[in-house]
Order: structure tokens, then C-alpha cells, then sequence
RNA sequence: GCAGGGGUAGCCAAGUCUGGCCAACGGCGCAAGGCUUAGGACCUUGUCCUUAGUGGUACCACGGUUCGAAUCCGUGCCCCUGCACCA
């Protein structure tokens, strides 16, 4: 069968855009389901796995739409962020990835030049997008109502919620520690390295600098264990780095160059004054903080100056680095040369047992390095045996009693204690660096700066998550485990920095112009502005429109309006028809997005609404999507799936693909891409169209029992597809419609099957349900139907009492039971039959097995009451042992049975007739000259192996030869 | 570190909340047959062991609850994901 995919996509696309079947405008008389899904960062290309979620979107609202919801499903994208300065850079420098990637996607060398400006780069994005993955996939989305985040009329939309935001006392300003190139400010760490040379992996440490006193000045020592002070050996100098003296306040700080540098950009009052050589200090002693002691400064080649503050306090006990440095020392007495440092104060040095671990002795470092042969400072398993002893200390340890006040406590706990107690007494400061090297693209080196003043929303303000929280509850929130997990989410989440400086796309943060609106506080209630987006598109309102009183207005109720239609200069009526728009369409019913989104974007989405909106604008809907990736993680070129969405749509045809998003497996697990697995999908689709050739071309026979069969399982089906539609099981939907409804279709015509009046109802309320995934496919159908409406504006099936026929349904799966006993047992006997003797059960069983339905039914499954009352009854042709077998089994066979079964079970129907009806086909099935069907109490049955009196109601026996 | 998810037959993947039509949906792969005769198409049957339709063994491992467990509880082993100025 040739289809062509892509004319046929045009083809229909075009007819639902004529009827404006995408638009989406108020109707009283529906009911408004609302649905988003979290835009896209304008980045780059997109690639097939990035389709899912959109995909299934538009499905989801596409059977909302048929089952008449009026339906608002707008798209935008997000350009906020450095994603599209980058690129234009990646662009400006001709980076041959980013060309070739470009040129790989059809993009022309004129349109390649005008993208070195970053928001060239966001329109051209945006049309991608639009036209060559959304429009090009089929969406039925609100073309009108496109936004993106850097248009003005959106930035008003920003500015106007975090005016609101501080109204509502949820902005607040403290210092913040981040990242910055003392150039260019403020830079993002993050693994695509766009604002960096390198050390995008980088994360953000938080040490302790303890201050030790020598003579008029303090050494600075950063350590992550301000705990270990009571172990306290000595003190560690690089005696090949260079030193410096800062001035901090009235103080003179002694550190490394680099890590004075970090200084200066986390305080204000810190200036560099003078150097310092590492041999004056060598030798001489400092006062560790707190404890008062005295302890000798020695040299050592591993303290690196570029870490911390390039001085390192030694507490061998517990530190394997400390530990193997004396050691070192002491079998390498050159490297004491011209210090003034002699072999004895080393050999008077001795480990001080601070921790007590289980299954550690005092010294654990000692005892790590002994276990693990380590002798060397080049020794690489420093480093693992660093973190082992780190890890379990830290967890399991208690304090020893050199630990005073704090003797007996967890590490964990006295750790703390022992910070905050030293940074309030003067004795040590907080000290931030960054965990491994981290260089801006101007090539300076990046550092932790103090901000002093950041804004941030205070998402943890109690009463805001208490209502998020509880309002969360009574959200349909998809999956099961995030509906209970955000719960938690809410509760964890604190003040986040809401703007920042640099370079940067977005909106000026309206209370102060110097900072631009953070990436993530500018999309949280952005689906109601797709309500507003689109008079702004038309240029029925402009920026300058858009006040603080007009939001107020038409997102809160806000002002009477004329008052404010005059204020904000636009027509009245204007501004109620964008206010009932507003309360038309929300609350937001679904948003779904990425699994990356669960503790970012969901609870800040649900926090702003529940903050700033009134609560009947309150989304009503979470969903998320798991990815589409390469085995590995990244789509890669081995299983396919690298190659541009254009070029998939064009291999593998749009439907094919919309199937395979809804149908490889449940929204809620990754799934690796694979070219094999769509184009087996592509021949599902292209199989469609030769099945309902297939049947519309079949000889037509008259009506039989296997119609009611036929329309009874469509009905039944189609009752599960809504039902697992009402929590947007999308997967269960394509696996009956795709799967199920066509392998009924195959047994109904096997069956004999081919009456024109059922192959009809049967099509038309099949194509239906084809609709939301494969509607291009499904479009082509209805007409090759005869149909002239577009199915995508049909409704979708429901169930039909008419339909439904239990017995009918009752007595194929009896056949197919009973086909499927006979196929065990040519397939063990190796028979080639060609008689086949089926014996019915007799009367007296029949009877006693109807009774015993009715008392289990009843509650009532005990053999002894079952036995009394068959003794009692009349049963002919029965002798009582045989009563009394059957009893139990039959009593022993009904006890597993759920009460659903059991109904099923208990409607009485006529084996002999259902099995004489179906002779023929069973002869035919197993290619059997002959099909002999008796009952057990016939006197003249045909019974060579004495099986017949085996049949059980509902179990015939089987006789084959 | 903080938080969370998961281990199901050769592979992918439903089922687990609400225990019982579960030897476990569906797909892929494989085998046989059919159709057709080069099309990666389609149809049928089979695909844990055993067996005249029975029985046994199975849903990471071990233990428990129950008349009954892939499903509930406990312990252990292994894998994965997200984490805030990256959207």
C-alpha cells in the first residue's frame, strides 16, 4: 500500500485550518478545558524525543475535544536566559559544530549571518518551532495567541507580577553568594559552559576559614571540618606559592594570592596590602582559634594556593593527607632544607584521637593508609581514602572527650555547633569558592562574589506553602508518586533569587532597573497570559496598555472599568472582553512538562498562582513526561533519531510518530529512540487503510451472532478507553484502538463475519477513536468512509447500551476457551485430527453448578452446605459419589473466583446450542473432517477413552482422533 | 549531601495505589505454517518445564502477613533520576 504521508499531512492541515478548527474563542454552552505545555527554551534545534510531550498534548486535547470541551491549547516559547546569547556567539565565531548543525537543518547562509544577534537567534527559533515542529506535527494549538518571553507586551506581564509579588510581601533582599567573572559580573555554571571557558561542572563549596594567630596578623585556614580543630597537629604552608597580607577591618589576614583575590570579591573591607614569602612563616608557630594551642607551621608541597585560601590547618588523626605529610616530612628530611624547621619538633608531633567511629579505631587515617598501602603524598588513593573516612565519620562518628563541652555528640551536630560558634565569635568567617577551576570566556578566572543586596521570593513564607500545599492535594497531579511527592516539594522549598545581573535576556526587574528577572521566576503564571497575548498579537492593546491596573483588572477583579479602561487607555469594552476571556478559560487545567520541571518549575507555577490570583483561578492539573533518549542518555546517531524533526517527519510520516510517542510505553518511563521500533509503527498505520479496504470489499453476508459479539467488545472498549482517559492514560488508549480493536476485527471476519451494516459502525466509531493520536490518518479514513465532515470535529464514541451483549460475548470466549483446550491437546498428542468428539456436561451438574453460582454469590462458598443441600435435591441419572466429587471441586473452583466473574459465569446458556452453531468453524479451525457434539448422559454418545463424564458445566470433555 | 524513582519472561514494556479471570496487556525478536512468490508487508500458530486439556516453577534475594501476593510489610543487594539563577 503506497501512502503519501506528507501530502496527506498537508492535505488535512490545511482543511482544519480552513475550518478553524485551532482556534479557540468563548462558548457559553461548552465546557473549557485548558491545557499547556511547558514552553521550550529557545536553544538550538529541538530533536524527535523533545516531540513526546508535545505530541501527547495535542492528543490529550484533541480528545478533549471531541468529547465536547471547548478546548484552549496555546504554545510559546521561553527566550529568557543566556540560551540564545550563546548561540549568537557560538554563530559570531563560526563554531563549525553550531554551522554545521545549522546547514544540517536547511538553514541558508543568509539567514546563518544574521544570527551573531542573540535576537535574531529567538525569532528564528521561534518560527522553527512553530512551523516546522508544532504546525508540522499536526497540533491543533491557538496559532493567535503565540508568546514568547522577550516580547514588550509579555515583559509587561512580568513586571506587573513581581510589583505584585512585593505588594504581597513575598520579594525580600539579603546577600547571596554566586558566581561571577570580576569583569563581566555574573556568569551561569552550568555543563553547556555557555558563559565559560571552562568548569562548568563546577559547584559551589562552603567553607569555614579558621583565623590563626601569628604575632600581629591571622592565618587563614578553609576547611570543611571546622569539627577536627580539637585534632590539631599543625598548620600547612606551601612553601613554593605566593602569600599575601590582606587588610579586613582593623585585621591583617595572611593567605594565598588566589585565595585573597576570592576574598576581596566576598568582602568589601578586604584589601591586599603586601606579600609575604613562605619561609618567614615555616617554622615559626601560630594559636589555633578556640582551643588556644600552639602549633608549628610546616611545609608542604600539596596545599594547592588556588584551593581555598591556600593555607591548611593538619589534623593527621583523621585527615590521610595530614597524616601522610608528616610522614613524608619525616623520611624526607631535604625538603626541610633552609627551613627552620628541625627533624625532632617533627617527631614530636603525635595524632590526636578526636573521632570515634564504629568500626574505626582512634586514628583513623593512620589505620586507612596502613589498609590501603598508602605511603606516598603522590599516592592517587589519598584521595578515595579522604572521602571514606570523611563519609563515616561524618555520619556515623561521636566527638572523644578532647572535645570538652562537645565530647560525646555526633560529628554531624557538633560540626554545626562548632561553625556557627567560631563565625560569631570573630574566630572564623564563612569562605566560598568553587569546587574545581572555573574560567569566564574573557579568559579571568570566575570567583564566588557577595551580593549584598539580591532580591529573592520568599517561597518559604509559611502561609503561601501551607495553601500551596493543601491546595496541591486537591490537584490532578499525574503521576501517582509526584501528586504525593510535591507535597514535600512545597514544604522544602525556599527563598530563590528571583533576578540577577549580566548578560542576560529578559525583563528589567521593574524595582530597580539594574537587574533583570531571573529565568525561572518569569514563567510561573504565564498560562493565563495566552488569554491577554493574543489582543497584543492583534495590536488591539499595546505595552503602553498594559498598567498594573489593567492586570488587576482582568487577572483580579480589580477596579471598575471604566475607571481603569480610561487609565490604561483602551476601550472598556475591550477590557471586560479580555477579563471574561480570563475567567472564561481559567484556572490552567493541565500544564505538563519535563521530569526536569518537578522541583523547579511545578511548585514556583503552583506557589505564584496560589499567591497572586484569586483561588478560583487555581490550576486545576499537573502532568509530567518522562524522555525519549538514546540508550546511553543523549539521542545518538547509532539508533537514529539524531536527524532533524523535519527529516523524521518526512521518513517516518507524522502519524507513524504520534503513535510511537503515545503507545512505546507509559508517559512515565524513559524509552530509548528507535528507528526499527517507528517504522514498525509506520506499518500499523499504513496497515489501517488495507484493512478497512479489506472489509468494505468483502462479500457481504447476513447478520449473526458474531456482529452482537463484535459491536459488544467495541462497546466495552470503549467504556475502558474513556475511563483510562479520565486520568490521561494515553498509552491504554493507543493499545486498544491500535492493538485490540483491529485483533477483534480479525477474529469477527474468521467468524464469518461481513455484514455491511456492523463493518460500518464498527469503521465510523473506529476512526473516531484514531482521531486524537493519528489524525491525518484518521481524517484520510473517515473519508475514504464517505464521510464529508472532518472527524476532528466530531465527537468522540461513548458507550451504547445497544451495543452491549454480555451473553454473546459469554459464549465466544466459551469457544475460544474451548479452541484453546483442543489446540493443547493435538499439540501434546501430536494428533492431526479428524474427529472431534466434544461431550457437554449432564444435567445434574449443570444444575448443581448453577445452584452453587447462586450461593457463592450469595457469600455463601462452604462445600459442607453445598453438599447437604445437593443430597437433597433431585438429580437424575446422578449417583451420590459422583454428587459428591463434583461438589467439592466445584466449590473448591468457585472459592477463586472474584464476585465479577462469578456474575458472568452464573448467566445460564445453552453449550449444546453455542457449540453446534459453531461446528463448522471448529471443524474447519483444526481442519477435522468431523465434529461430534453430545451430552454426557447420552445414551448413544461416542466415548472410546471414557472422558465424556470428565465435562465439567462450562468445561466440556474432548475427545480427538 | 538533599529529595525521589525503579528492578516483571530473549529485549522493550503494562500490571503494583484498590491482593484473587496473572503463566502475567501490548510491542519487538525468534520458530513453524499460510499468503504471496523477493515487500524490512500481511495472516495464523507457537515461544519457562512438564503434561490428552494436568501439574510444577516463576515477577531482584531472603523473611513475614493472608485461604490466596508480581501486587501489602520488613531486611538486603543492584540500577537510575532531579536539585534553584541551566531552562
Amino acid at each position: 500500500m503506497v501512502v503519501d504521508f506528507a501530502e496527506m499531512e498537508k492535505k488535512w492541515q490545511r482543511r482544519w485550518s480552513e475550518e478553524g478548527l485551532e482556534r479557540s474563542d468563548i462558548d457559553p454552552n461548552k465546557e473549557s478545558f485548558f491545557l499547556i505545555f511547558a514552553y521550550p527554551g529557545v536553544t538550538g534545534y529541538l530533536h524527535v524525543g523533545h516531540m513526546r510531550g508535545y505530541t501527547i498534548s495535542d492528543a490529550i486535547c484533541r480528545y478533549k475535544r471531541m468529547r465536547g470541551f471547548n478546548v484552549m491549547f496555546p504554545v510559546g516559547t521561553h527566550a529568557t536566559g543566556n540560551g540564545a546569547i550563546a548561540f549568537a556567539r557560538r554563530v559570531e565565531r563560526r563554531d563549525p559544530d553550531t554551522l554545521e548543525t545549522l546547514r544540517e537543518n536547511g538553514c541558508d547562509s543568509e539567514t546563518i549571518a544574521k544570527l551573531a544577534d542573540p535576537i535574531s537567534v529567538v525569532n528564528y527559533f521561534n518560527e522553527v518551532y512553530l512551523n516546522n515542529y508544532w504546525k508540522r506535527f499536526g497540533f491543533l494549538s491557538d496559532w493567535r495567541r503565540f508568546t514568547c518571553t522577550i516580547y514588550p507586551d509579555y515583559e509587561k506581564f512580568i513586571e506587573w507580577q513581581m510589583i505584585k509579588l512585593n505588594k504581597a510581601g513575598l520579594l525580600m533582599q539579603k546577600p547571596y553568594f554566586a558566581a561571577a567573572c570580576p569583569e563581566h559580573g555574573p556568569v551561569a555554571i552550568d555543563a553547556s559552559e555557555t558563559d565559560l571557558q571552562r568548569g562548568g561542572s563546577a559547584e559551589l563549596v562552603e567553607y569555614v576559614a579558621l583565623k590563626f594567630k601569628m604575632e600581629d596578623k591571622f592565618l587563614l585556614a578553609a576547611t570543611l571540618r571546622p569539627e577536627t580543630i580539637f585534632g590539631l597537629t599543625n598548620f600547612w604552608v606551601n612553601p613554593k606559592a605566593d602569600y599575601v597580607v590582606a587588610e579586613v577591618g582593623d585585621e591583617k589576614w595572611i593567605l594565598s594570592m588566589a585565595g585573597a583575590q576570592k576574598l576581596v570579591e566576598q568582602r568589601e573591607d578586604a584589601v591586599i596590602v603586601a606579600h609575604i614569602v613562605p619561609s618567614d612563616l615555616i617554622g615559626t608557630v601560630c594559636i589555633a582559634p578556640y582551643t588556644g594551642k600552639e602549633i608549628p607551621i610546616l611545609p608542604s608541597e600539596l596545599v594547592d594556593p588556588g584551593v581555598g585560601t591556600g593555607l591548611v590547618m593538619s589534623v593527621p588523626s583523621d585527615a590521610p593527607y595530614d597524616w601522610i605529610g608528616l610522614v613524608d616530612l619525616r623520611e624526607h628530611p631535604e625538603k626541610l632544607e633552609g627551613l627552620n624547621v628541625t627533624l625532632e619538633s617533627l617527631a614530636k608531633i603525635d595524632p590526636i584521637p578526636i573521632i570515634k567511629t564504629p568500626g574505626w579505631g582512634p586514628l583513623p587515617a593512620l589505620e586507612i593508609c596502613e589498609k590501603m598501602g598508602i605511603k606516598e603524598l603522590s599516592d592517587p588513593k589519598l584521595e578515595e581514602a579522604t572521602k571514606e573516612i570523611y563519609k563515616s565519620g561524618f555520619h556515623r562518628g561521636l566527638m572523644t572527650e578532647v572535645a570538652g563541652e562537645y565530647a560525646g555528640m555526633p560529628v554531624e551536630q557538633a560540626k554545626d555547633m562548632i561553625k556557627s560558634l567560631l563565625t560569631e565569635s570573630g574566630e572564623a568567617i564563612d569562605f566560598y569558592d568553587l569546587s574545581e577551576e572555573v574560567v569566564c570566556r574573557c579568559g579571568n578566572r570566575v570567583m564566588i562574589k557577595r551580593i549584598p543586596d539580591q532580591w529573592f521570593i520568599d517561597y518559604a513564607d509559611r502561609e503561601l506553602t501551607d495553601k500551596s500545599k493543601s491546595h496541591a492535594e486537591e490537584m490532578s497531579i499525574f503521576p501517582r508518586e509526584y501528586y504525593d511527592n510535591i507535597q514535600g516539594i512545597l514544604e522544602w522549598f525556599r527563598e530563590r533569587a528571583c533576578v540577577r545581573q549580566g548578560n542576560w535576556l529578559g525583563t528589567k526587574f521593574p524595582l530597580d532597573r539594574k537587574w533583570i528577572v531571573e529565568a525561572i521566576a518569569d514563567s510561573t503564571l504565564y498560562p493565563v497570559y495566552y488569554l491577554i497575548s493574543m489582543y497584543a498579537n492583534e495590536r488591539l492593546i499595546s505595552p503602553e496598555n498594559m498598567t498594573e491596573d489593567f492586570f488587576d483588572f482582568v487577572l483580579r477583579d480589580e477596579g471598575g472599568a471604566e475607571e481603569v479602561a480610561e487609565k490604561c487607555g483602551i476601550d472598556s469594552a475591550l477590557l471586560l472582553r479580555i477579563r471574561d476571556e480570563v475567567s472564561y478559560w481559567y484556572p490552567l487545567s493541565i500544564n505538563l512538562g519535563g521530569k526536569e520541571h518537578m522541583t523547579v518549575h511545578f511548585p514556583v507555577f503552583l506557589m505564584n498562582h496560589v499567591g497572586l490570583l484569586p483561588k478560583k483561578y487555581w490550576p486545576r492539573g499537573i502532568i509530567v513526561n518522562w524522555y525519549i533518549t538514546g540508550g546511553g542518555g543523549k539521542i545518538s546517531k547509532s539508533k537514529g533519531g539524531a536527524q532533524p524533526i523535519p527529516g523524521a517527519a518526512a521518513k517516518f510520516g507524522v502519524d507513524p510518530l504520534r503513535l510511537f510517542y503515545a503507545h512505546v510505553a507509559s508517559l512515565y518511563v524513559d524509552v530509548a529512540w528507535d528507528d526499527d521500533k517507528v517504522e514498525h509503527y509506520k506499518n500499523r498505520m499504513l496497515r489501517l487503510f488495507s484493512i478497512m479496504d479489506e472489509l468494505l470489499s468483502a462479500e457481504e453476508k447476513p447478520r449473526s451472532r458474531i456482529d452482537d459479539w463484535l459491536l459488544s467488545r467495541l462497546n466495552e472498549r470503549i467504556r475502558r478507553i474513556n475511563e483510562a482517559m479520565d486520568v490521561y492514560d494515553i498509552r491504554s488508549l493507543a493499545n486498544e484502538v491500535y492493538f485490540e480493536l483491529p485483533a477483534d476485527l480479525r477474529w469477527y471476519t474468521r467468524r464469518g463475519g461481513a455484514f455491511r451494516g456492523t463493518i460500518e459502525s464498527f469503521l465510523e466509531t473506529w476512526i473516531r477513536m484514531l482521531t486524537p493520536i493519528t489524525p491525518h490518518v484518521a481524517e484520510e479514513l473517515w473519508h475514504g468512509l464517505g464521510r464529508k465532515s472532518t472527524v476532528s470535529a466530531e465527537r468522540f464514541p461513548e458507550p451504547r447500551e445497544d451495543w452491549s451483549n454480555p451473553s454473546a460475548e459469554a459464549e465466544e470466549e466459551y469457544l475460544r476457551g474451548l479452541i484453546e483446550d483442543i489446540s493443547q491437546i493435538l499439540k501434546v498428542t501430536k494428533i492431526t485430527p479428524d474427529k472431534l468428539v466434544i461431550t457437554v456436561a449432564t444435567d445434574w451438574k449443570m444444575e448443581l453448578f448453577y445452584m452453587a453460582c447462586q450461593m457463592a454469590r450469595s457469600g455463601n462458598r462452604d462445600v459442607g452446605v453445598l453438599i447437604k443441600s445437593a443430597m437433597g435435591m433431585e438429580l437424575p441419572g446422578a449417583d451420590k459419589k459422583a454428587v459428591l466429587k463434583f461438589a467439592k471441586s466445584l466449590m473448591a473452583d468457585l472459592a477463586k473466583m472474584t464476585d465479577d466473574l462469578l456474575d458472568r459465569i452464573s448467566s445460564k446458556f445453552d453449550e449444546v446450542g453455542v457449540l453446534s452453531s459453531s461446528a463448522d468453524f471448529i471443524a474447519s479451525y483444526f481442519g477435522a473432517s468431523e465434529v461430534v457434539i453430545q451430552k454426557a448422559d447420552d445414551e448413544k454418545r461416542y466415548d472410546p477413552t471414557g472422558k465424556a463424564d470428565a465435562a465439567k458445566p462450562r468445561r466440556p470433555s474432548i475427545f480427538a482422533e
